[in-house]
DNA sequence: CGTTAGTTTGACCTAATTCAAATACTGTGG
DNA sequence: CCACAGTATTTGAATTAGGTCAAACTAACG
């Protein structure tokens, strides 16, 4: 957890009103990271859970041929880092500056076997990680390039609230380790969906996706 | 939920006894089915959580293009049908014969409300799901269809217990729909790793691991 | 046996990768 | 503001793993 800087130790008393959603009680401090900063690392000790407060996360896994799996990005207002077992099975770093919330898992475990409330709130952070992961799974599986690259575009600007703008805070690079890609095919991807005109291209990073309808039949 | 077929009801009180591993109270009867039928379909109202009593179940879901995507096998003592939200996200059938422990959801969350090890259990056994489905995202979006079957071999093999045997229950085509090939590909690479002497085929179904050290190697 | 479904094998094709090079950005110092 | 260095991205050409189509083979079962 190296640049962290600390801002602020939430108290315990920051419980969620009766929202609906998992929320979870801020059992920890703020620490905003720097650009390409590692929050953790794969095998590290799992002492905390952390929920985005700002900036984008990657979390991935590392094979042993130097490939590197990009599990998720995490946006603002989403949890990343809960683990089974003692250890982080997946390393996390900072995509730009990320500021992050962290709850204390032993704190929370406590509070676990007191308030059945926080283990629900856990078992639906869980259960819509594993949503996420099989859908994954299901892109992945035998999906064609646009298909992907539509799909990610689509979830991505879904979970950043714009509704046909979207800011990509990653590189195409990230996007391949993501999706199961090579950068070149990424980036020749994306060429086509501007060329079909699915999307428009204002700048590198800026992405317009000029035909919602269609790509998402990409999707199915 | 055709083709079903009541043996017992179980007893709320058969309760697991303080063992570890993610094990709940059996509250609902018991199924049985035969093959290839279904369990239930995507889409469905989610009523049950399932245990695999005996048997392998898959799970799937079909996208609109035709294809089936088998999310996971499940092996006796696997439990599988967690949801989050009130629908089944996929179908479950049955390969072969199947009986199924089912514990009614409602029942379930209501003893949820009031012990919190219940709780625990549904998220050590959701956890364990995401883990599981993290797993099946690295193997499908880099690697060979070598690296694929032998992952696919390795883990079938530790799940059903032996060591260096095992007796596959699913056709090819259901191996190429978890792992993302043809059909044809993965009877290709059968036969290539038995030519490489890393698996040895005694029947179709019956697969030998001559070197596991080797057919590891791929997985990573 | 004959029929059927599952599997293997072969020939060819396509999408994506690889390797290589050109181009476009970013930030820095002058 | 401009030139420069360094990085990210795009584009091109050649290669290849896996898919597709088609046919032969095998096992299971009446």
């Amino acid at each position: 957890m190296a640049h962290a800087q600390t801002i602020e130790t939430a108290d315990i008393r920051s419980w969620p009103s009766a929202s609906g959603g998992p929320l979870l009680p801020a059992v920890g401090p703020r620490l905003t990271f720097s650009r390409e900063a590692e929050i953790f690392g794969e095998g590290e000790r799992s002492e905390h859970i952390y929920q985005v407060l700002g900036g984008v996360v990657r979390t991935c896994r590392f094979s042993s041929d130097g490939r590197r799996q990009i599990e998720d990005f995490h946006l603002a207002g989403e949890y990343f880092g809960l683990e089974m077992g003692p250890d982080h099975s997946c390393s996390a770093e900072a995509i730009g500056e990320v500021t992050v919330q962290l709850l204390k898992r032993s704190t929370l475990m406590e509070l676990a076997t007191r308030d059945v409330d926080v283990t629900r709130r856990l078992l639906e952070l869980t259960m819509s990680s594993l949503a996420r992961a099989q859908k994954h799974v299901d892109v992945l599986s035998r999906k064609g390039a646009c298909e992907r690259v539509a799909a990610f575009l689509l979830d991505f600007a879904d979970r950043s609230g714009a509704a046909a703008f979207v800011d990509l805070p990653m590189s195409r690079q990230e996007i391949g380790d993501y999706l199961g890609l090579t950068i070149e095919t990424v980036s020749r991807t994306f060429t086509q969906l501007e060329a079909d005109r699915l999307i428009g291209l204002a700048d590198r990073r800026r992405v317009v996706l000029r035909n919602r309808e269609q790509l998402l039949t990409y999707r199915a």
